[in-house]
DNA sequence: GCCAACGTTGGC
DNA sequence: GCCAACGTTGGC
């Protein structure tokens, strides 16, 4: 899951414990919280458009997926006129806080090997906020940044 | 800040 | 339903 940390990063979840992902303004990413992510699955916490581009820590799916509330704020960034409560648009999921990793695993560092090699996030175009990862990525992901 | 790659919108 | 114009994402 990502997001720029100038936006929402890894500290203000860690400090904040838990918080709901909000934001999400594509189907697919949407399609991927409502449809396939369960209470207690774990997630990646990726920053974009970073100083250091990359893997950064792991949360926890901590929520059923639920209508986004800024969807219905007039004030807010991600406020969508063409939604009413009900008939909302997005959908979204609160993650909690599991642990913020020693290191960055880098986009650098994933395109460059090749057990990475088809992950959809080093996939060239690649821009989806919100996509699934493999097991045996997610894992090797977390080896790497404990290492 | 640039810009390639996408996604969405709306005229027709 | 096509597709040009526009808006957004996100690496660099």
């Amino acid at each position: 899951m990502k997001s720029e940390p100038s936006c929402y990063s890894i500290d203000d979840l860690k400090r904040e414990k838990r918080g709901p992902w909000d934001g999400v303004r594509n189907y697919q990413a949407r399609n991927f919280m409502r449809d396939d992510m369960q209470v207690g699955d774990r997630a990646l916490f990726y920053h974009s458009n970073a100083s250091d581009t990359g893997v950064v820590g792991e949360m926890e799916v901590a929520s059923e997926a639920y209508p986004d509330p800024t969807q219905f704020d007039r004030k807010a960034d991600h406020y969508d006129p063409k939604v009413t409560k009900n008939n909302p648009r997005w959908f979204l999921v609160d993650v909690s806080f599991v642990q913020k990793f020693p290191k960055t695993v880098t986009l650098h560092e994933l395109k460059n090997d090749p057990f990475f090699k088809n992950m959809l996030l080093t996939q060239k175009g690649m821009r989806l906020s919100v996509q699934p990862v493999s097991k045996k990525h997610f894992e090797k992901i977390l080896r790497t940044a404990l290492s």
